[in-house]
DNA sequence: CAGGCAAGGGTTTTT
DNA sequence: CCCTTGCCTG
């Protein structure tokens, strides 16, 4: 690998990025103009041409997937050299460094558990009980994301009233807040925002610490720069500071992460942070054929707030990507599952096929669709394999072990499978915790506290610590997955988990199983790469920023259509490329709906699946879709509107009749309406009048579900809005 | 205390 | 649909 290797397999703007390898640079690249490519061999001209030792680069990607196939294509550019290049996510760099100084952060312990969304819930519904707030005003998703939004501003909550005025609302923010972090460090446990911002304020406070870290990343590379938040920055800022050898990567138009934190200034102000920066524009596109790449320049003119600019390709192309409308979902579904059947007989491969959607809930009209048809498909990302909850069973019986301040944890297994510990006797141990100063597992290991127990609870909770000390010793000597073995073995998990997996097959033992194999691979690895078997923290680490989009490599070695959201597309490319349910309320979506700026981020959202596409693009909408199982009307989204139809094909799969779903639904009968009582009328329909019992008469406005346990929400005439549930209503399949 | 049944509620994107 | 909560029974 040479010099004149590396220039002649780029072009002229790809090799201005190679070669400034001293002081800042900001590469403005447009989607598929070859940024990954120029960040890789620029890697590989630090090393070869210039003689920089590859441990001194550090390259932040976005996700460990991007890490990982960096290291690869490196590994075939440079051989074994690559390998100790640091790259990895700023997640998985930070939980590294912190783990590594943990001396820094007095309220923690290296044994420290990473709690997800999941935990973050379960962890805000006991603090919402101990301080009596009522859920409904205060969704736990939203006070989450404000409390993430913080964190990721680095905002110290000691400052919190210097933002924020001392109104009532503010005042039980802050309370719930400040609850939450003191909740964490109890349970030696951080979220992920904690894990950047830790990493931030170890450096920010401990000179000697960032200055050796200075020294050891000498050359910095940050791709997808633009879904940066203010934490990420100041991290990098303080790393980079020193050489001021930064080189990042990024688009604009591609910002679809403003939700989390990520500010798309950031990108557009770099140059006032680093001084005397490099600006290198990369518009050349070498994906889309100029159809598509026509449609999604005007799909992004009509952003305001961008750096307008206009992105080309030499890849003519006379077919026009088309514009597909469907009566309802299902149809959708099934002209999609037609469409790739139809390119894979000529010859495409399925894995050149993507349907991408707006939702994870979209997915299942399409895997159901595939399947009918007998189409191969992987679902990339949805519910992460480690997120599944018998996997986080599992993965809490190890928290409990190696970490057991992890109340969390502890409450999850206690009483699994169930052996008489009820709410009773659960709240007791917490109590006993509180008013002892210590965490619930040290309450049971406390002989004079668990003799507060009779009878077969303390029978019950003694042996329960025993094994966990039993198998926290074994650990020491025998392999993770041997203990987990062990685990299932002593609670008998596979007949619980068997029992109650209703009917089907066994899945949950089946991921039981699977998890454990993949403890075994992390070990196998593990070992291969340090010559020294993990303990169980360094697998609970590994797991705690294992995304399913990670793993879903190994399951895509078969031919299958890949099925994932947009937000999951960002960075990869397909030949063929459907987008499912364009339509106003999903995309953009209807939280998005009343604030100029989500709408551009809806718009890009749009546009950066757009450019997935190198061939052909599909884009499909529905004229009416089951929501919750509501059927309604919906609109072309206002981004079709927007289009110059030059542009595009229109073709009509089917014609509307709306709320008439074919196959799956209600009787399509809207001529007469009747008098009926809910318990002996079997067809319902929208806009028709009954007779209740109960409430009187009313005006169904919508019917939710089919079987005895259909609900319909029907307006009363002397004036209630109710619900009512164990309707019958039938299915009808003509 | 566990398990079964009924009722009610929710709309997104992810490390 | 999918999940949580609450009530009732054994």
């Amino acid at each position: 690998m040479i010099r004149s290797e590396i220039l002649t397999s780029l072009n002229d703007k790809q090799r201005e990025v190679v070669q400034h390898t001293e002081g800042p640079l900001l590469v403005l690249a447009g989607a598929g103009s070859g940024k990954t490519r120029s960040v890789i061999y620029r890697v590989a001209w630090l090393i070869k041409v210039e003689n920089v030792a590859p441990w001194k680069i550090l390259v932040v990607t976005f996700t460990n997937k991007a890490a990982k196939e960096l290291k690869e294509r490196l590994y075939s550019l440079l051989g074994s050299q690559a390998e100790s290049v640091w790259a990895g996510t700023f997640h998985s760099i930070c939980l590294k460094i912190i783990r590594y100084e943990i001396r820094y952060l007095p309220d923690y312990n290296a044994e420290f558990s990473v709690y997800d969304r999941d935990d973050q819930i379960s962890v805000m519904r006991k603090i919402y009980k101990k301080m009596q707030i009522d859920k409904a005003s205060y969704p736990y998703q939203k006070v989450l994301s404000i409390i993430s939004r913080f964190k990721s501003q680095m905002i110290d909550i000691n400052n919190f009233f210097d933002y924020y005025d001392k109104s009532k609302l503010n005042k039980l923010f802050y309370q719930i807040y400040e609850e939450y972090e003191k909740y964490l460090k109890a349970n030696n446990a951080m979220d992920f925002d904690n894990i950047l911002y830790y990493a931030t304020e170890i450096f920010q406070n401990n000179p000697e610490v960032l200055e050796k870290y200075q020294k050891q990343f000498q050359y910095i590379m940050v791709d997808e720069y633009q879904d940066t938040n203010l934490v990420q920055i100041k991290f990098i800022y303080q790393l980079a500071r020193k050489y001021k050898n930064i080189c990042v990567v990024g688009d604009d138009d591609q910002s679809i992460y403003g939700w989390r934190g990520a500010n798309i200034e950031n990108i557009l102000t770099f140059d006032e942070d680093y001084q005397n920066t490099k600006i290198v524009r990369l518009e050349q596109n070498y994906r889309s054929t100029s159809s598509i790449l026509n449609l999604a320049n005007n799909i992004i003119a009509h952003n305001k707030k961008r750096h307008k600019k206009q992105l080309w390709t030499k890849e003519e192309s006379n077919v026009l990507p088309q514009l597909i409308s469907h009566d309802n979902e299902y149809e959708e579904a099934r002209y999609i599952a037609e469409e790739v059947m139809d390119l894979h007989s000529k010859k495409a491969m399925l894995q050149e096929c993507v349907v991408l959607y707006r939702t994870n809930s979209q997915s299942r009209v399409l895997e159901q669709e595939f399947t009918k048809q007998q189409i191969p498909y992987v679902v990339v990302g949805g519910q992460n394999f480690y997120q599944r909850s018998e996997i986080k069973d599992m993965i809490a019986w190890l928290r409990v072990i190696a970490n057991p301040l992890d109340n969390e944890s502890l409450l999850r297994i206690i009483n699994l499978p169930p052996r008489g510990l009820g709410q009773v006797a659960i709240n007791s141990i917490l109590n006993l915790a509180i008013n002892n100063g210590l965490s619930a597992y040290e309450v049971l290991k406390d002989s004079r506290l668990l003799g507060k127990f009779k009878g077969q609870q303390n029978e019950t909770l003694k042996s329960f610590v025993e094994k966990i000390e039993k198998w926290k010793l074994s650990l020491e000597s025998d392999t993770i997955s041997a203990v987990l073995k062990d685990i299932i073995n002593t609670y008998d998990l596979e007949s619980y988990y068997k029992s109650i997996d209703d009917n089907k097959e066994a899945v949950k033992f089946e991921n039981i199983n699977e998890f454990v194999a993949a403890s075994a691979e992390f070990s196998d690895n593990y070992f291969k790469e340090n010559n020294t078997s993990p303990n169980v923290s360094h697998f609970l680490q590994f797991l705690s920023l294992q995304t399913d989009l990670d793993t879903a490599e190994k399951r895509s070695n078969t031919d299958a259509i890949r099925l994932m959201t947009m937000h999951n597309a960002k960075g990869l490319e397909f030949n063929y490329v459907f987008l499912a349910g364009l339509e106003q309320g999903l995309l953009p979506h209807i939280l998005s709906c009343d604030d100029e700026r989500e709408i551009e981020e809806e718009r890009r959202l749009f546009y950066v699946a757009v450019t997935r596409a190198r061939k052909r693009l599909f884009l499909n909408y529905a004229h009416s879709r089951r929501n919750n199982n509501n059927y309604q009307c919906t609109k072309p989204s206002e981004f079709l509107d927007e289009l110059d139809c030059d542009l595009y094909e229109e073709v009509k799969a089917s014609y509307w009749q709306p709320h008439a779903p074919r196959k799956q639904g209600y009787k399509p009968d809207f001529g007469k309406s009747r008098t009926i009582t809910t318990e002996n009328q079997k067809f319902f329909r929208i806009g028709q009048e009954i007779m209740h019992q109960e409430f009187g008469k009313g005006v169904i406005l919508s019917v939710d579900g089919v079987g005895k346990d259909a609900k319909l929400s029907i307006s009363f005439y002397n004036g209630n809005l109710k619900k009512i549930s164990g309707a019958w209503v039938e299915l009808i399949d003509d």
